[in-house]
DNA sequence: GCTTTGTATTTTGTCGACAAAAAGTGGTCA
DNA sequence: TGACCACTTTTTGTCGACAAAATACAAAGC
């Protein structure tokens, strides 16, 4: 599995929560469900007062939309939302980066070169397929995680890194970028290896930018 | 009032959690106090169910910190974390800045010109405290709102700016920056009055910066 | 045939109660 | 005196039930 999913907490209501999590991240729950209450309940065999609790976290997650007396549904993600989020991204994992080169550890550059490694090899073996694999992910991940900023790390992880996966799970992302995409990656642990704060945010930014620009493109077909 | 105030629910969940929001964000909850449920629902006359919706609520503005089985404390704000506030406003309220400069209408730098003059007035009469003034707040809401991007709105408006308005209201900032922020603000809107968008995003991201170093530099004493 | 109105059903919002876990209390023994 | 243990109290997690609101549906009127 990959990075980011958090520890059980041992309560119904966090155990609902990561259940329902992956179910519409991967698009077992289709966009635009209406959940209802009695049903999941039902369906989980638990009470509501959980769900609830469930659906309430889901929601500062951004995977559902609530409306008072009207229910929940689930996030229908149309390409102007899908911008709005590459936008936040650009200009979130950019400072992200910055402060990757600010505060990153020696152990931490060689865990982005080890996540190099790895793509390299997926890549060889599978064809090019890099942006589909978790391995990219994972790469981010490592470097939001490098900036040291808790605020932030949490931000990008548990907020806005649910619906990233939730379009890449429902896009099936063309790898034609990934050469590309794979060679920025290159860049900016370079950057990051010579601790240059300006030159790691403007890479990430770039990367960003363009993977955007790549969504764009495609979804006009 | 000032800007952002969500508009009611007629549901006692929703009403519980502004009643609660302000009255951390206003500091009559102190920082790091514990909210247990039985006294807070003895407190206002409702049962437990709606108060853990808006605990829920409030933990996703970051207002309190909850740990299973442990209850829900209110969010202690030290100079580490109001720092990592204002690296993440850094880079958010920049892009809000850059889209705004693409986005804007004229009635919307009308808009902003207006509350420079309110801002003017009420710096001649009261001696120079901008800061502290609502009118600070509306100006950066009024960028936000400008920007366009209705997730950014929600992460800025609705999530990171609770914080940001409980960090005033306990640090209760010296009107020292006040000159200086205002012309900043000028910039701004020039900037966003020619639609430059790099500029503005520069602007706003100096703005933020200073006023950064502002915190820093007043907390060491 | 289409709209509208009134009724039935489902669903949400809210409550009170119980069980398990945590925190607090007091007493015993080294 | 201080650490450890048993017991009590409080608090959280969970459940089922009820009322009001929303929805679905059927019959009546145009």
């Amino acid at each position: 599995m990959a990075a980011g999913d958090t520890t059980t907490e041992n309560t119904l209501g966090s155990h609902i929560t990561e259940t329902l999590r992956n179910a519409i991240v991967c698009g077992e729950i289709k966009p635009g469900t209406k959940l209802s209450e009695p049903k999941l309940a039902a369906e989980y065999n638990i009470s509501r007062g959980p769900l609830r609790e469930a659906i309430r976290r889901l929601e500062s997650m951004k995977l559902v939309k609530y409306v008072p007396r009207g229910g929940v549904r689930v996030t229908t993600l149309e390409l102007p939302q899908v911008i709005e989020i590459y936008h936040i991204r650009e200009a979130l994992e950019g400072k992200a980066a910055a402060l990757a080169a600010r505060n990153i550890t020696d152990d931490g550059v060689d865990k982005l070169k080890h996540l190099l490694d790895l793509a390299a090899k997926h890549m060889a073996t599978s064809g090019g397929a890099y942006l589909q694999a978790d391995v990219d992910i994972d790469f981010h991940y490592q470097v939001i995680q490098s900036s040291g900023n808790q605020m932030l790390i949490h931000t990008l992880c548990e907020e806005l890194y649910y619906l990233v996966r939730m379009y890449r799970y429902q896009a099936a992302l063309q790898p034609s970028r990934s050469q590309n995409a794979f060679k920025e990656h290159q860049h900016l642990v370079l950057a990051l290896e010579q601790r240059d704060e300006e030159l790691a945010e403007l890479i990430m930014r770039k990367h960003i930018v363009r993977a955007r620009e790549n969504i764009e493109k495609q979804l006009k077909s």
